[in-house]
DNA sequence: ACCGGACAAAGCAGCGCCATATGTCCGGGA
DNA sequence: TCCCGGACATATGGCGCTGCTTTGTCCGGT
């Protein structure tokens, strides 16, 4: 965000990685969910700044003290939900990924982002849209990062050089994914996919629509 | 951005491409400089916000009615140090391309930015990252879509493709120009710009130590 | 093109007051 | 264990008010 109001915040650690789905009891999840949605919800009507917890207690049915057991503040709840956003679309990524010799099948990303355009619209409206790019940009980077470490061709690359390219691709994820929604998403997310695939794979220098079918 | 203060501000138009090294009329040129390098003074002295145009004024040594003939407020002073800051990346990454065959010769922007870090500095402070980061990304989608439009490999690609691709490289070539400010510039500029070089032409397909010497 | 000065309007700091929201804590119930 | 409901001290934010500062515009003059 442009914001800045967020030096000690949250964990931000790099909690990535590690994460098998875990079930988390239940109950936890689902008074999790049920203030998550609650505040998607409320984003549809008005501005994030004008939501109170106690809206989205009223809304979730959840009450005050449960809430602050789960969640420090309203800005921690919604980094949740980017959270799990991120967590389902890499989720989505690697499962289809580990089959297909691809860093990141991402075709799942955009067909993903495009059902939830509500989601996307939520963003804007609160203007979080750079923090959810950004936020992201590192989860994406971090994971493909650990994926470039498994493929042979890249095996050899130190680790900084490792570390540039992956903030290369993670960045052209994400800004072509901005680029994709703000334009009315024209095309498939398959041909996204496409696209992205082929470029990573052999940039400019097979760009032609011959070989149309690269798709995984 | 960061900021969202900015619905209906400045030009904001498509107005790249055609630029003929303007001079401008010497005069123009002088006093909008003069205001402009003021402005980034100031900034290494003090928040953005803090900053009053009197102050610029007196700086460069300007009337104000004559700042307000060239500028409509403070912001669109920065803007357009920002625009000409681009406007120089761009066409040394031109003028270095058109011999070339590359799509964008990132390594006079590196190299440049590597010496502006005073106004790297000044983009940190007042919050202004975000901002620049955008514009940029803008500004380079456009120029290597163009670009793209003169290299035979990439002609046959329908707009779209050609659009999206655009936002790929911009956001890959921004977003690791980001990484690299923000870890310290590790490595030489020669070396991001290799990297992003083979990235853009090969991909990972070719993301190995081996063939070092891509250099312009 | 630029200056210099004047001017209305907008902005903003400070201040006190009050309503509302926040974040914490505890006993009790599933 | 997880969750509820209520109570509580503290923060935050709006509102009215005042006065100073800044803003953005205009115009005659060089």
């Amino acid at each position: 965000m442009s914001g800045k109001t967020k030096p000690p915040s949250r964990k931000a650690a790099p909690k990535a990685s590690h994460k098998p789905p875990t079930k988390m009891d239940r109950r936890v999840r689902r008074t999790r969910d049920a203030l998550g949605d609650a505040l998607v919800d409320l984003m549809h009507e008005k501005p994030f700044t004008d939501i109170t917890v106690q809206q989205v207690l009223d809304r979730a049915g959840v009450s005050r003290s449960t809430f602050y057991t789960h969640f420090s503040d309203k800005d921690d709840l919604f980094l949740s939900d980017v959270e799990d956003f991120l967590e389902m679309m890499a989720f989505s990524l690697s499962r289809h990924g580990e089959k297909s010799n691809r860093v990141a099948p991402v075709r799942e990303l955009f067909a993903h982002v495009a059902e939830w355009h509500k989601f996307h619209a939520v963003l804007v409206a609160a203007d979080k849209m750079g923090d959810f790019l950004e936020m992201g940009q590192g989860y994406f980077a971090r994971a493909i990062e650990q994926r470039l470490a498994e493929i042979p061709r890249a095996r050899e690359l130190t680790c900084k050089r490792r570390a540039a390219i992956s903030q290369m691709f993670a960045g052209a994820l994400m800004s072509s994914l901005s680029w994709w929604i703000s334009h009315g998403m024209p095309g498939s997310a398959a041909e996204m996919d496409e696209l992205y695939h082929r470029m990573v794979w052999q940039g400019v220098g097979a760009t032609d629509n011959s070989r149309a079918s690269t798709g995984s």
